[in-house]
DNA sequence: ACGATGATGAAC
DNA sequence: TTCATCATCGTA
């Protein structure tokens, strides 16, 4: 079908990973079942000093794996009820990762984790079709003015410097 | 505008 | 051990 996304993918400027995922399709195989979407919405949060980044508060015992290798999803719930996926970027000891905010037909990222049947399972495991859940380049490519970008979403607690960051990106539709 | 609903991190 | 907060969403 696609080309699958290694590790070294995920090993680049946050930023750029963000930006490359659009058009990218995310593959979930749960219960002998495949179902695969396009990603059309990512955030970046790169670096413990992005105070809108979980990893602003040190390595805890969530955070760690953002501190982690590139390439593994970091899940966790908000709410009490909505799961967010993150796949790890950067270096090890670098805490970064990319948040899917919006897959094809399922816009907001509560809403495509519930769609594809992700939850903490997955946390800590490496983004792999022997994971179940992975990535792929189908040739999709997304012309550069049709991408937009933004202020991330839900982060206004964090100080000015870091909400006004444009590190979320979207297909223009 | 607000409530659902539970994990997390910080305070006590 | 308690408390406020939260990378959301559906209903209003």
């Amino acid at each position: 079908m696609g080309t699958e996304l290694g590790k070294a993918f995920f090993d680049r400027d946050t930023v750029l990973v963000a930006k490359e995922l659009l058009g990218k399709f995310l593959v979930r195989k749960f219960r002998g079942r495949e179902v695969s979407a396009m990603i059309t919405e990512t955030e970046a949060y790169d670096g413990s000093e992005d105070r809108a980044s979980h990893a602003s508060k040190g390595k805890t015992a969530r955070t760690e794996i953002m501190f982690g290798h590139p390439g593994v999803f970091y899940i966790y719930l908000v709410y009490g009820m909505y799961y967010m996926l993150n796949i790890v970027t950067r270096e090890h000891s670098h805490p970064a990762a990319v948040l899917i905010r919006s897959i094809q037909h399922y816009n907001g990222p509560g809403k495509l984790t519930k769609f594809l049947n992700i939850d903490k399972d997955l946390n800590a495991l490496p983004a792999k079709k022997s994971s179940g859940l992975w990535f792929e380049d189908r040739g999709v490519k997304i012309p550069p003015r049709s991408i937009k970008k933004t202020r991330r979403i839900g982060i206004d607690y964090a100080e000015p410097i870091w909400v006004a960051k444009k590190w979320r990106f979207f297909i223009e539709r």
